[in-house]
Formats: structure tokens, sequence, C-alpha cells
DNA sequence: CTGGAATTGTAAACCAGTTCACAGAAGTTC
DNA sequence: GAACTTCTGTGAACTGGTTTACAATTCCAG
């Protein structure tokens, strides 16, 4: 492989505890991937064979039902891993795999994954660990859905793309995700045309602002407040 | 302890993979609880410290908003396990678990817990598989909540309650677990009135039936069926 | 078996958010 | 830079579910 595209699964969280060895012949379990943006990496109903491993690029996760109504669940970014990944064998997925920009991404057969980790305390652990975090993600998720309403869910997003991606600018942060109302509206539960309404709100109270296409947050701290309480309060 | 209430950690299927001489071992980090009906085990906000195994009664895991709205995430039964499992060492506990019966169950400090698992593969295995089983249980209510409506949940609930805790009556199932249509509401993310107005909807379209405050299941097939598509569908 | 507490039943008013139906703006492609 | 596609903006009509307020029933303790 050339340096370029050399890839060390030494950079993944999850598989920081392998010693070199133990990469080296993980190593040779890994296939790379080139996916072009918006193809799927797996759709629901697919079984669940691979790990996944995103080396580079953006992957969305997200639920989808038959009337054609979708949910996002999650947004990948370099570094993070996906599939399933406990040793229960469960039988297909629920979910699908979008990528958002052109991705590289490693992909290890599940079972072969797992009869490595088998081997691995530590790998164990580290899967462990990240199995729970996913849950108190998820579990934060479903707080949110069932106890605030849009507007604070769409704070509150904003609230947390501003903290991880975003730059600083005059006068505010731009939001670097590409996203757009349809999206953000699948990633808190609501309509685009909800989303158009409440960011337009927004940007009237000066909390945020836009430039062209792109959002910028401008008053984050009042942002991070209306995230906890009832929206806009009058 | 006496025979009624010496209590085998084997049975529980977490621990099903350890040694005699490690469940030994494991014993003696055991203290038991008895708590009454209705008593909480934990609150929100209370430090994750214990890993708890439920011997004998019924526990609610629920969250609930400073508005005083609640849902309910699951319903614990002996031989389940609760608390926060996994490694990470995470701040403070986001639920609420309260006994609706009296209940024995068994406490070991977490991270007790965690030292004694670190040293035991098999162990930590069993942790990540049910790690996984939460994961998707709590996906496929997120998928629930955001793609059904209510009639829809509830005929699931309803459904699954007839597979997991009825008892064979003449003409039809009656379901054995005690809950009210307040706490069937928290389960299923409604108002205690909606709750009411289904089963009533239900009652006429002779799905189910009642004796007295206790539901009966009399067609299982269509609340199947019912708990796919979109509720009453005229 | 009786009095009080908890639960169920009911209906009208209300409301957050959706649906529908376009119009305008911003990017993209050739 | 014209033609197209994708995205944003907007408002009226609608709707599933909540809220509120009470009445009726069931349960349970003494």
């Amino acid at each position: 492989m050339d340096s370029e595209t050399y890839w060390h699964l030494k950079n993944f969280n999850l598989l920081q505890a392998l010693s070199d060895e133990e990469l080296k012949r993980l190593q040779d379990m890994v296939n790379t991937d080139w996916i072009r943006r918006k193809d799927p990496v797996y759709l629901p109903g697919d079984p669940t064979e691979w790990v996944y491993f995103l080396k580079k690029g953006l992957v969305k996760l997200s639920m989808t039902a038959e009337s054609g109504k979708s949910a996002t669940v999650a947004l990948l970014k370099p570094g993070e891993v996906f599939g399933e990944l406990s040793q229960d064998e469960s039988q297909r997925s629920s979910m699908e795999a979008i990528t958002l920009k052109n991705s590289y991404l490693c992909r290890i057969s599940r079972t072969g994954f797992n009869d490595f980790a088998r081997r691995n305390k530590d790998l164990i652990l580290s899967v462990n660990k990240l199995l729970g975090l996913r849950l108190r993600k998820i579990e934060t998720a479903v707080y949110d859905m069932l106890f605030l309403d849009v507007p604070s869910r769409l704070a509150k997003l904003l609230y947390q793309l501003s903290l991880s991606d975003s730059i600083e600018i005059k006068n505010g942060r731009l939001i670097t995700m590409p996203l757009t109302h349809q999206e953000l509206g699948n990633l808190v539960g609501a309509t685009r045309e909800m989303v158009t309404n409440v960011l337009g709100r927004m940007e009237v109270e000066g909390l945020i602002g836009k430039d062209g296409r792109k959002l910028i947050i401008r008053d984050i701290r009042r942002l991070e407040a209306m995230s906890h309480g009832k929206g806009f309060q009058a």
C-alpha cells in the first residue's frame, strides 16, 4: 500500500489496546472499500456479517419505515466503528448505513472479529465500553424525544454540532457538517418544514445566522439554555 | 441462610459461564436486600455504584422528566440484572428503579464486579451479549415510538404481555402482570386517558376483554397484526 | 360491609406538529 | 450562463394525541 492510503488500525480507539503484533494479525483479516457519496454500506434487512471501521468520509446511520419516513441515529466520522459488535448472533440489520461523502472504510467479518476478540481480553473490554457508550447515547435520545419539544431538540443538536463540527469565524461559529433541513429533521425527529420554521425563529431571535446555506451559531449560551427547557417560552 | 431464601447466583444467565469456585468468590461480595413494594432501588441522579440481581419480585425501570411525566423502560423479572454494567466509569443514573412488588435483590459493588469480570473473559463476553441485547431492545423501542401510533404500540405491548405474562383461560389468555392504565401508558409513551380510550375500542372490536380490572387477550392474531400497521385502519 | 383511596370512563377544548401545495432561492451540470 | 435539480420558505388545513375536569367503578383496609 502507498503511504497516502496506508492506514493504521491503531488510530481506532477500539483497537488501542492491541499490540503491534496483534494489529498485524487483524490487518490480514481486513478488506478496504471505497464507497461513493450517497451509496449504501448496508441496508435494512441485510445480514449483519461485517464490522466496519470508517477511515475517511462520513456515514449516516438511520432507521426507515416502509412509509418512507426515516430517522437518523448517528453521523459517523473517521475513527468510528459501526455494524453489529456484540457476540449475540443476531439476525439482520434494522438500520441502513449510507455515506454522505465519498468514504474509505475497512471491513472485517463479524465472526472473524469475534473469534479474534475472544482471545483478547482488553479488546473485549473495549467493546464493552463502546456498547455502554452507545447505550447511554440512545437512552438520552429516547429521553429527548419523549420529554423535549422540537425547538429544544433542535437547539440541542445545534449546540452539539457547534462543539463537534464547527469552525470559529468572526461573530460566531460556522457549522461545517453539511446538513440539509431534511437531514436536521431526521436527526431530531421532525419534519423538514418544522425545521425550516424553527430555524427561522431562531434567526429572528439572534441565536443563529446563515451564510448562504450554511448555519452560523451566534449565541451558543442561549441555545444551550433552550435545549433544556421548553423551546421558545413565549 | 435457610433453604427458602438461599439463592444460587447460578440461576442468573449472566453468570452461567462461571465455575462453582468463581461463583463462591462472587458470593462473598454480595449483599442481599429486601425492598418493599413501591419503594425505590435507586433514583435518578444517584451514583451508579451497584449492579443488581433481581431474585424475587418485580422492578420497574423508568425515566422521569422534571415535569413529572415518566416513561417506563423495562419491567424486570426474577433472574434479570440491572444497573450500569459496562466498564465505562459513567457518572450518575438517569433512570429510576422502583419495585412493583416486594422484592429480594442482590447487590454487588460495580467496581468490585468489574474487577472480578476483568479476570473472567467469559463473564465479560456475557456482559457484552447482554449489552447487545439491551441495545437492540431500545433500538426497536425507538423505532416503535417514531413510526407507530399509540393503538399499534399498545397492541404490540399486549401481544408481548400475552406471550410472557399470561395464563390460559377459557376463551383467551389472562394477563397476570399487574398494570394500571397509567402504567401501560408509561410503557408505550401515551397518556392514561389515551390508553383507556384505545382499550375501550379494542374491547368493542373483540380483541380483548376484561375480568374486573384484569385484561384478557381474546384475539392475539389480530392484535399482532395491528401492532405492525396503522392502528385501527378505519 | 362500609368509607375512602385508587383506578377507570368520558367528552370537550386545545395544541404541537404534520400534511399539502406551491413559490422562490441556491447550487450543479453541460 | 441556461436549464435543471435540489433545497428553503411559507401558510392554510388538518390530526393524533394531550389537557382538563368530573363522574362512575373497583378495590382494599379496618
